[in-house]
DNA sequence: CAGTTTATCCGCCAGT
DNA sequence: TTACTGGCGGATAAAC
């Protein structure tokens, strides 16, 4: 249903749009054309049924042709987003957002934001763990905190899961830098034992894991998107020497840097 | 390449 | 009593 390299193939008719607990609209090509009825009928009842709604890239325009966008946050891909705040203006358009999690409707930027936003979903329904396995499993961040992860999550009044996003920006902020755990530990102000345990519990990974995917995300970006030397790459990401940024990237990613980097150019992969 | 050292992180437990 | 903290020891793995 997509020409961009790769298809998406329901296992299910439009039937399915009936029981469903979660309902994921992919990106479509045509965003003029109105979705047809069936769909958006099916849409707006499943919707009313208390279902929760996902659209990624530009399947915001199918939630808000049903109108379901109206008064809420939503974002889509970037290329899109105006025209989406012009053709329907109730929408609270968030163009710089990776992701927007409004409760019973969730929207995503683009395909790999969609990605990000699918993980963020199995986070919240089987936990840390198990979103970073997939993560894993997809060669993708496990959090794109990596990055300038900006996303929108409605706030719940409960339980706050968040106490540590701080620390992770400040984490951030220093990946260049030399940093162990009791740098990590000082500035968040707990203890190393405390730290571990509250960072696996918010997470899913110990705090110098995550440190280092944080970094090879970096890493993965100069590759991907500039012709940054291999050499750098280690100063520049804090991944150390180049044997050893080398010898990292390899062990969590399997192939080299420059093999990513070829691979990478080599299929267009578009979002 | 084998051997040594160093750092992480988690189970256990005692102390608020 | 439950909930949380943080020190200790050691298995494991990375760095040298």
């Amino acid at each position: 249903v997509h020409g961009d390299g790769f298809s998406v193939t329901a296992s299910a008719g439009l039937g399915a749009l009936a029981d469903a607990d979660t309902v994921v609209v992919p990106g479509y090509r045509d965003i003029d054309a109105k979705p047809s009825g069936d769909v958006l009928a099916g849409l707006l009842d499943a919707h009313q049924r208390g279902a929760r709604l996902v659209s990624i890239c530009s399947a915001a325009f199918a939630l808000a042709a049903v109108g379901l966008l109206d008064g809420r946050p939503a974002t889509t891909h970037w290329r899109v987003a105006d025209k989406l705040q012009r053709q329907y203006p109730l929408v609270d358009v968030r163009p710089n957002c990776l992701y927007v999690d409004d409760g019973d409707i969730l929207t995503s930027a683009g395909v790999t934001a969609g990605i990000d936003l699918c993980l963020h979903l199995i986070r919240r329904d089987n936990g840390a763990a198990a979103a970073n396995r997939r993560a894993r499993a997809l060669v993708a961040p496990p959090q794109r905190a990596g990055g300038q992860a900006q996303y929108v999550e409605r706030l719940r009044p409960d339980a706050s899961g968040d106490q540590l996003a701080p620390l992770r920006t400040w984490l951030l902020g220093h990946l260049t830098e030399p940093i162990d755990l009791d740098t990590i530990a000082g500035s968040a102000g707990m203890s190393r034992r405390t730290l571990v345990r509250r960072f696996r519990e918010e997470t899913g990974t110990s705090p110098m894991a995550w440190l280092t995917d944080a970094r090879l995300d970096r890493a993965r970006e100069l590759l991907e998107l500039t012709d940054e030397p291999v050499e750098n790459l280690g100063r520049l990401t804090g991944l150390g020497s180049p044997a050893s940024m080398r010898a990292i990237f390899h062990r969590r990613l399997g192939t080299s840097p420059y093999e990513y980097r070829t691979m990478f150019r080599a299929d267009g992969t578009t979002s």
